[in-house]
DNA sequence: GTAATACCTAAACCTGACTTTAGGTCAAGG
DNA sequence: CCTTGACCTAAAGTCAGGTTTAGGTATTAC
């Protein structure tokens, strides 16, 4: 069992995020003595889980929901997994539209390379897209497909 | 030349936004005649650029420092070649640290799955980590790797 | 015993990124 | 003419996700 300020420092958090969350309905069944919480194993599991659904791009009033089904027992298991599928679809689909973004990055690197190394802007894009070399001309393609 | 709407219309954006963002100065050239803006293929360059940025976590007072120095010219190139190097990195490494919070929920979507089917959080349990099937081994050491 | 810590609460405050509101201009159509 | 629709502005409102503040308790260290 850990003091708060304790598992603040576990997972670099300040306490007040985990007063926050605990306030949010995050820890449904934590424990305490004498008006201190003590968190344990499964509170511990829990902000695992938190940090990879906020990541997920979950909000906290969506997170409290599975929260309280972990606390209701094995017959909410199905709306469980239902959640985690749609937040696994919907983070996939989150990776590859981040990917585009960074093909584009990629781009503008690549580009700003050889305007650094004195090619004009205009040579440059007299290049586009079929002078582009190998990769940077993916990178190109990718970041501008729709 | 299109006016707001039509550019609204085209990137899927309510046209206030478009003028939230012409207020922030995202837009430094930005024509207008008789009081109304005129986009060019500047300004829906500059908006591709925009929605990469974002995407790629940066903030809009950020973004206006950017195309202030695409407005200063060619002098400006090193430093904004160093704003998309430094976002790549970022990105790149924010992209890996949702490839970990993805792992967590195959591995969760896997777990609940076979819950359904019948199996107890004990037999489960006893599973992990080397008794776990090809594929969600590597997602739940992928999940659990600090 | 008293001072420093670590904990507690409720409530106010903050930030970023928009969105909404209220009021106004201007051009085209009936 | 007058109404409709697309544009304009400044200013206020909204929302999520915290953070800070102000005031209080409880334990440990000297």
């Amino acid at each position: 069992m850990y003091t708060i300020g304790q598992v603040a420092e576990m997972f670099g958090l300040p306490a007040s995020t985990l007063r926050y969350y605990d306030k949010q309905g995050l820890f449904p069944g934590l424990e305490r003595t004498s008006g201190i919480r003590r968190f344990g194993d499964t509170e511990l599991e829990a902000l695992r889980v938190i940090e990879c659904l906020k990541k997920a791009g979950m909000e906290i009033k969506d997170i409290r929901l599975f929260m309280e089904w972990c606390a209701e027992g094995p017959s909410t298991y199905p709306q469980r997994k239902a959640m985690f599928e749609e937040r696994k679809a919907h983070m996939e689909s989150e990776i590859e539209s981040m990917n585009r973004a960074l093909d584009m990055l990629k781009f503008k690197c690549w580009y700003y390379g050889q305007l650094n190394q004195g090619n004009s802007e205009a040579e440059l894009k007299a290049l586009i897209p079929d002078g582009l070399p190998e990769g940077i001309k993916e990178a190109y393609e990718n970041a501008h497909a729709r």
